[in-house]
DNA sequence: ACCTGCGGGACGCCCCGTTAGT
DNA sequence: ACTAACGGGGCGTCCCGCAGGT
């Protein structure tokens, strides 16, 4: 391998292992050691990369944010009538609760953490209002549109997200195949109807 | 002060102190000999009443657990109309999203917890079901006596739940004066405009 | 031996090891691990009695001048003519420039710490003075009994010390025997032909 | 600037920041990236220069022993009746006493240092001589010129020389403006009138 | 020759949760 | 109930070497 690129390949190793050992067995409880030695690289290399843990549980934290906008970008551009755009979306969660339990445990894991670290804090609030705000267009275009009644969209799209939230929350307690994935698709489909225009 | 209520005193302040310190820095970066300085107790003291730290932490936990049996029963003995009586347990509720935010840092941070802690996942369990039963109950009674229409009433107590849940981990993230209480008011209302018999 | 006196024990070992390495190796290159493993304690042992390693070496410095202590009531209550004081007192010095190189070793390992620790050069500046004056009170009587003639004391008190101290310092570089001994007392000889009344 | 100029031009720069650095926070405690970074040059170019952290500290040290020779060969060729010679140079050494502490600190620095390093105390041992038997031979002369009276000049060096050393030392402890280079310009005076032939 | 990125581990100090003995 | 002690990590930093590139 060209020297050029295992820098590259180092980097990417640390945080491979940091999100499964962080997933696994929570932020404080994995140690610099543990993450290097899983990773298979010296404590020097590791420090070579990232200033401290922290910057690695943040670096993580962005690099899954950033997996997240190609999804808000194709909501921005559906153009379906906004109730169908809803309930395929929620069809299109649905994996998200049901198998990779890590990624959920990672992002438990991370919310906790932002609760006691103002930067990971930062970096989470803005992301989180993007997509509050995306899903409060997309109820703004069904009161437009007429499909929808006329409400506060914006406390309605907190309560799109509270559900989902809620429900990837009591999917690590209480796990049970597919039953919370049906929990959000349900959910959407009676808070839509709470929303529909006539009757 | 008698001999033998000096030991509860001083059982109850190591328990005040955890609650406290685990909310605001997290479990894991809260040391013992903080809890016991906090506490005005010396180690020595403190492992005479619990075998390890994370005893205390079972501990509040089922403390914690202990206080919301009342509103189960309250709950269970409620004669009203079901949307009625939803709607008003909906505004009961508002006072846990707006002040004390140091419950819910808690209440996040035993969550988190309980995801590497079997203990207390198994501590965490059988509330959780029996609430999430109490909800089903009365959906159930709903449909029963006609004011709400047939569905899946196990999954629509998880999405109640999860309403609830969703809110409480986002007011964490992003602090909004009384806001959150509304998203499960109007949430509740939605989904039960969802549910309702016909029209 | 019983527990009450094991403590005193453990500390007084931890000092010893420490005033042993510090001057051996110096402060700084002198680990924490490697005074327990001397003294043969426990990490956890050393940081209950000692805050830092810092803390050792302040000890260690404090404990040094208070042995100093005796020297000073000495010269005080000395009612013999001054010239014969200092001669006396610089001969009894002599042991301190000839055997024990490690005693001025760690003194030298002191002083260069106290360039680089505040609450170090605090705690050697007030002896220093007081040497100083001590000093200054001894020519100040030889002047006014009229075995000294009339000169500035401070400056002369000064000038011993210097004396002292660079003697003390450079038996360090280039060790001869008992010649730093001699040097202290020919210089101190010296010096007081300078200041002798007349002639 | 030609490429063979720059490896010079790097090489002083870490010398620069080597002696600013050691003199400010210590040897020891200053780390080879320290210096890196205030010389603006990578851990590579360093390692490229010099063998060791510790080479760069016997390095400043050599250049700073050659910037003292001119001195010596001053005093070798000066024919002025040695009374006279002595106290023009402590008159000379002032400045030494009084502004520029960085220098004093680093050579007590660099003392310190030789305590625990056999190469560091053979560099300073010979010009430490040399120095030594530069001022034996100035009172030499002053013996056999008739201005001094008889006694042991080798030891009489020595007593000068700790008296430089030990103000300077104490310069550092208890900063007093000018203080200093008046004891030594002071005891030098005083050594004279000890040594000086009649009376 | 000069310089650089990347890496390597050993070790820095400190603090952890916990047990013994009084 | 409390002091003393324990030993095993905690994270971060150390000084230093390579392989590669200019």
């Amino acid at each position: 391998m060209p020297k050029s690129e295992q820098g590259f390949e180092t980097r990417s190793r640390i945080l491979d292992s940091g999100r499964q050992l962080f997933a696994a067995n929570g932020y404080q409880a994995t140690g610099v050691a543990e993450i290097c030695q899983a990773a298979g690289v010296s404590k020097g290399a590791f420090y070579h990369h990232f200033p401290s843990k922290q910057s690695v549980l943040e670096t993580i934290f962005q690099e899954w944010l950033r997996g997240l906008e190609p999804a808000l970008d194709l909501w921005r551009d559906d153009r379906r009538p906004v109730p169908a755009l809803l309930a395929s979306t929620a069809r299109a969660a649905r994996p998200a609760f049901i198998g990779d339990e890590n990624s959920r445990r990672l992002l438990l894991e991370l919310w906790s953490q932002t609760t006691h670290d103002q930067d990971l804090a930062q970096v989470a609030l803005a992301p989180h209002r993007r997509y509050q705000d995306g899903l409060k267009a997309i109820l703004d275009r069904g009161v437009r549109e007429g499909s929808l009644r006329r409400h506060n969209t914006s406390t309605g799209a907190r309560v799109l997200i509270s559900l989902a939230v809620g429900a990837l929350l009591q999917s690590l307690l209480a796990p049970a195949s597919d039953d919370w994935a049906n929990v959000v698709t349900e959910g959407v489909a009676l808070l839509l109807r709470g929303m529909l225009k006539e009757r």
